[in-house]
RNA sequence: GCCGGGGUGGUGAAAUUGGUAUACACGCAGGUUUUAGGAACCUGUGCAGCAAUGCGUGGAGGUUCAAGUCCUCUCCCCGGCACCA
């Protein structure tokens, strides 16, 4: 038997994987499958470091465990290819970054290769591929026609140094862009935008259903921010104008004896106007105002910090009691909560510092025992001075309070959401164009998009309105917005359903156009369109889609084999969904998602938005696309700090495969720390599994660990190799993977033990078992015994998963552990079929047990463990 | 401030969900072998103590025959959100 070196079989097997296909996607069966899926990378020039496969290891043992477990399993691999990084990567070498991203994928695809995945690479994807983006664009008319995506001056984030509008959920908290770093800016834009607000309540209650990581269900939670609460209807003195502040403790209520409003609030502009007309001075109010508008993003977070604002002079009428609430302009009103105005009182110490600093009065309605006030968050209390409520508990009085100030018409109760509207118009080439045509003529005219002579033209499928319209009527959710933006677009076609896809043209080079436009809006010739309408010149738009719009359904055109992929278009042109249901509904949704939580409130929330809605329009039969969710930690680099090139601390996969080989850096990253875990690299500890493989080489090759049958077995590794098929079965349904190879490790020191000084043996069968055992973890080594050693002709990843008898991993004795009192004296062998009586009886004749139950009230007590017959249920 | 996740040896971490705390691995120490090694193998390795034994899972209480695990309070670290009314 050759010494152990990987480097000498393992390309061998990736060849023959290959050319078999060893891990080509079966027929689905229903209730066998299982639908593997890594989030998929986005290819970079930079290539991989040993984070990024951290995950893919993780399905990929999943993958082939659940194969050699007789399920169908769908584990594919693609690209999302369209974005950012490679335009500007692109632009700066002076290249077209289609060229750029094909080199890319190649280095990917090669990297991914030698750690030995079982991608069925037959369904490869990159979302930059015609065919592909053909259905982005397909579901982009969908959405349009379905009303929820229009297009509308908005105030953007925009990224000077990508120079392309972005979505609120790209923009950090510290006001930069998530991919670039660069402070954002705030622009005017005529964008495509998403109703997705209109969708907040089903995202947020389908959480609920979910199997994710608390903290990712709790950051979507939070990022629609459900409030429920009240508006409170004001006149203003001197003003025609209702002011309508929002409150979600409206128990409060009496004690408020101001307002604040956001400088951008309408009242500010109206207020100042009345003050010119009336000739009252205003230089206080329009100096705020002023200088407030210099202010950058950043600058108004960090302003916030000292609450700052100044009197309007005006007043609003208190509908509660009829007095006068004194209206300021604060720092601390935000325009995009709630109304923009706030009632204040003492029970919140934001107003009462404000109120402080400028001598506004302030009221309290519920005291505690010193007479401080109650903060209005804690919702507890006895109500004083709140007219017929006075004396009332707050927990039990806000719902009729509530009820009382609406029938009252003082107010209306409201919900109010964080979640905004999603801009998904880029100013960037490297996407995918919009499949949209504007016409002036017909805009003029008033025609739009969803006229019966237009609608009929398009081909496209007309009953999709219906359904989705239908349905959300079921669930009693609104339906306005389906037309609300009808009267908006008019002017804008999509294009007929035979001209998908609409192409991207190829540019030698290009800059970023520095306008706010896209570099497509210089390319005349491309940007030349016909007026599905009129037939007369019309324009195609040049903005492109957020690579979100790749991303949000790649998982559905991976259900999807070659043939099937090939019908999508023709399908489309019949006026029908491109999928093929049969595929969608045998695989999806699926099972298990791995990937990065940076995710969290962008692709995972997007992706669930457009499934919610495909299922609205019975596209597709599932609601929720990800019924699992996990998130692999980030590998740091040697002593902890992030891997980066400019630290010069990134290890590559191919130098670790180089030196060990790709089954002891999948074990390592394995065994290094529960996946979901951070963790620094270690170069020391790789070698620990490196030595396990080898041992496991030396064990499986050599004739004697091997017994000639069953009679020659030594049976306590057998047994040990029982209870080892069981543990690795638990411990993959919890995908905890660190501990099966623990528990590998184990088996193999019980193996390579030896037993009266003589070699323990196994059976070739039982070593076949342990191999099959160790193969989802380490696929070539495990293949290269199997095939040499053992002498099997077909691959160990299509052989059936060892059956586990439980009967033979019963061991006949163990050791107890006898407890005085819970602490621990002594432990004792017994035979497993004791009786209970019986062991007491045993440990109290041992002399280290004796001499602690000399005294009052003392007894033995037993561990009830799993093993003895006494401690079975 | 709010939400989520964590705190166990020198290090990465286990612990059958209330039952022998520190499995497995790294590192370290001593030894064997080798011309030599950053190779291989063996032994040891929570702390204190010669020992019996005592102590020990961030801290303080509690429940229990028995607590890393359950309850109450508290401190610290990581991630997310945020003057959210």
């Amino acid at each position: 038997m050759p010494i152990f070196d990987p480097k000498q079989y393992e390309s061998k097997w990736l060849d023959i994987w290959e050319k078999n296909k060893t891990y080509s996607t079966p027929q689905p069966r229903d209730s066998q499958k299982q639908y593997i899926l890594d989030m998929f990378p986005y290819p970079s020039g930079a290539g991989l470091h040993v984070g990024h496969p951290r995950g893919y290891i993780a399905t990929d043992v999943l993958s082939r465990y659940y194969r050699m477990r007789g399920y169908a399993v769908l584990h594919p691999m693609g690209w999302d290819a369209f974005g950012l990084p490679a335009e500007n990567a692109a632009i700066k070498e002076g290249k077209n970054p289609q060229d750029l991203t094909k080199n890319y994928i190649a280095n990917f695809k090669r990297q991914l290769r030698s750690i030995g995945f079982s991608y069925d690479w037959d369904r490869e994807l990159a979302t930059t591929d015609p065919a592909y983006y053909a259905i982005s664009q397909w579901l982009f008319i969908l959405f349009f026609y379905l009303g929820l995506l229009y297009k509308k001056n908005v105030p953007v984030y925009y990224c000077g140094y990508c120079k392309t509008g972005l979505a609120q959920e790209e923009v950090l908290s510290d006001g930069t862009h998530e991919r670039c770093g660069n402070v954002v800016e705030q622009k005017e834009l005529f964008q495509w935008v998403f109703k997705i607000p209109e969708y907040a309540e089903s995202l947020l209650s389908g959480i609920d259903e979910l199997n994710w990581p608390e903290g990712i269900k709790a950051m979507q939670r939070n990022w629609i921010g459900k409030k429920e609460g009240l508006v409170i209807h004001h006149e203003v003195e001197g003003l025609d104008y209702h002011l309508d502040t929002f409150t979600v403790y409206p128990a409060f209520s009496y004690a408020d004896s101001y307002i604040v409003v956001a400088s951008e609030h309408p009242v500010v502009s109206l207020i100042l106007t009345a003050k010119q007309a009336d000739g009252t001075d205003s230089t206080a109010l329009r100096h705020y105002i002023d200088t407030v508008e210099t202010l950058t993003r950043e600058q108004k977070i960090a302003d916030v910090k000292e609450k700052k604002g100044v009197f309007t002079g005006y007043y609003a009428i208190d509908p509660l009691t009829g007095g006068r609430l004194p209206i300021w302009v604060a720092n601390f009103a935000m325009m995009d909560f709630g109304t923009g105005a706030i009632r204040c009182s003492a029970h919140d110490a934001r107003d009462r510092e404000f109120a402080k600093k400028y001598g506004i009065p302030v009221k309290s309605v519920v005291n505690d025992s010193v007479g401080a006030p109650i903060e209005a968050s804690a919702k507890k209390g006895v109500l004083e001075n709140s007219a017929s409520f006075t004396g009332r508990d707050v927990s039990e009085v806000e719902q009729e309070m509530v009820e009382w100030f609406v029938s009252q018409g003082f107010a209306k109760q409201s919900t109010n959401y964080h979640l905004r509207e999603w801009i998904f118009s880029r100013q960037r080439y490297w996407g995918e164009p919009i499949p949209m045509i504007f016409c002036d003529r017909c805009a003029d005219l008033g025609k739009t998009a969803w006229d019966e002579d237009v609608l009929a033209s398009t081909g496209f499928g007309l009953g999709y309105i219906d359904t989705f319209k239908r349905n959300l009527e079921q669930r009693g959710q609104s339906t306005r917005f389906i037309t609300e933006s009808r009267s908006m677009m008019s002017g804008w076609f999509p294009l007929t359903m035979d001209r998908l896809p609409l192409e991207l043209p190829y540019l030698e080079s290009y800059s970023a156009n520095t306008e706010g436009k896209s570099p497509l809006a210089d390319v005349f010739v491309w940007k030349k369109a016909t007026c599905p309408c009129c037939g007369g010149p019309a324009e195609y738009e040049t903005d492109t889609m957020p690579n979100w719009a790749g991303s949000c359904w790649y998982f559905l055109y991976f259900a999807h084999d070659s043939s099937s992929r090939g019908q999508m278009l023709p399908n489309v042109m019949r006026g029908e969904s491109p999928f093929d249901k049969d595929l969608l509904d045998s695989w999806l949704p699926v099972d298990t998602y791995v990937g990065g939580a940076e995710h969290a409130v962008l692709h995972l929330l997007y992706s669930r938005f457009w499934i919610h809605v495909l299922n609205d329009a019975e596209i597709v039969n599932f609601r929720e696309p990800f019924t699992s969710l996990y998130n692999q930690g980030m590998v740091l680099a040697p002593g902890g700090g992030k891997m980066s090139k400019s630290k010069g601390n990134v290890i590559n996969p191919d130098s670790v495969i180089a030196e060990y080989g790709a089954d002891a850096l999948r074990l390592y990253e394995m065994f290094m720390a529960p996946f979901s875990q951070e963790v620094a690299w270690s170069t020391e500890s790789i070698q620990g599994v490196y030595r396990f493989l080898k041992k496991v080489w030396q064990l499986c090759s050599s004739t004697d660990h091997l017994a000639d049958g069953s009679k020659d077995e030594d049976q306590e590794t057998f047994r040990e190799l029982q209870k080892l098929v069981h543990k690795v079965e638990s411990d993959m349904t919890d995908v905890k993977l660190n501990t099966i190879i623990s528990a590998c490790m184990e088996f193999m020191n019980v193996w390579a033990s030896a037993s009266s000084g003589l070699p323990r043996r196994l059976t070739k069968e039982h070593v076949s078992d342990f191999l099959k055992i160790l193969a989802p973890f380490a696929p070539f080594i495990t293949e290269e015994l199997w095939s040499i050693v053992l002498g099997n002709t077909t691959s160990i990843h299509q052989s059936q998963w060892p059956v586990y008898r439980r009967s033979i991993s019963e061991d006949k004795e163990i050791v107890l552990a006898v407890q005085v009192n819970g602490k621990l004296r002594s432990t004792i062998r017994i035979s497993t079929s004791m009786e209970e009586s019986d062991v007491v009886a045993l440990a109290e004749q041992e002399k280290s047990i004796q001499k602690w139950l000399q005294g009052e009230g003392l007894s033995i007590d037993l561990c009830k463990r799993e093993g003895a017959k006494f401690c079975n249920p």
